[in-house]
DNA sequence: CATATGATCCGCT
DNA sequence: GCGGATCATATGA
């Protein structure tokens, strides 16, 4: 079955509300060695504008430029000295406003995500936003790359059944906002760290996220 | 120029 | 469960 790219529009709001949104829907990257990798989004954390906790909260620099960018583009940075992470920027122009992409559930390409990993588990390949960038083989050269036109790594609408749960941010001291979700009972969400009771969040088909 | 720190992962205990 | 890895980036002297 022929799946759709998600368009720009799809892109061009709140984070808040593209992060749930973009559960369930899946990330195809077609490598430079002519093989794809393909996986279904089912972790994801919004970041805002006057949110302390993005990168963008200070302003635009060299490193987070992307963020500020043309909505649907890839925002990619690199952290701890060893790790990429990937985000799709949302909002508008300027904003400062992405979606990380936190972990996936392997569907394509497998063994090339086990090979760039260098680890067997496919419970371990892209669960993590530094190992589901890893496994997509995304680096800083995918920095800014357009995810709606053209480009080597674009995402797929795709049905959902599962619910949706959130909780607060991985890795962020800020306790309030409950801006991290994912697929329910889905073995391949990242551990994150405990935290406070999460709770079910309403459906974005059915109605809107609360920030 | 010097230094602190991080939207993390992995191996070891 | 804990700590080391390892460096780009931002900030202050």
């Amino acid at each position: 079955m022929k799946r759709a790219r998600l368009p720009r529009s799809f892109y061009a709001r709140a984070a808040t509300e593209v992060a749930p949104a973009l559960l369930g829907q899946i990330l195809i990257r077609a490598l430079p060695d002519g093989t794809r990798a393909a996986a279904r989004i089912v972790e994801v954390e919004a970041y805002g504008p006057d949110d302390p906790a993005s990168h963008a909260f200070r302003g635009m620099t060299p490193r987070n430029a992307a963020m500020f960018g043309t909505p649907g583009h890839l925002y990619v940075y690199f952290t701890y000295g060893i790790h990429f992470c990937m985000n799709a920027v949302c909002g508008r122009i300027g904003e400062g406003t992405a979606v990380l992409l936190r972990a996936g559930e392997p569907l394509e390409g497998v063994e090339g995500m086990r090979a760039r990993r260098s680890r067997e588990r496919t419970l371990e390949l892209c669960s993590g936003p530094g190992r589901f960038t890893q496994a997509f083989g995304v680096t800083r050269s995918e920095d800014g790359a357009d995810l709606v036109d053209g480009g080597s790594l674009w995402v797929e609408r795709a049905s959902r059944s599962e619910a949706i749960e959130t909780g607060i941010r991985v890795g962020v001291r800020e306790t309030t906002r409950s801006w991290r979700f994912w697929l329910e009972g889905n073995a391949f969400v990242s551990r994150g760290r405990p935290g406070p009771p999460t709770r079910k969040a309403r459906d974005p088909r059915a109605s809107s996220v609360t920030p």
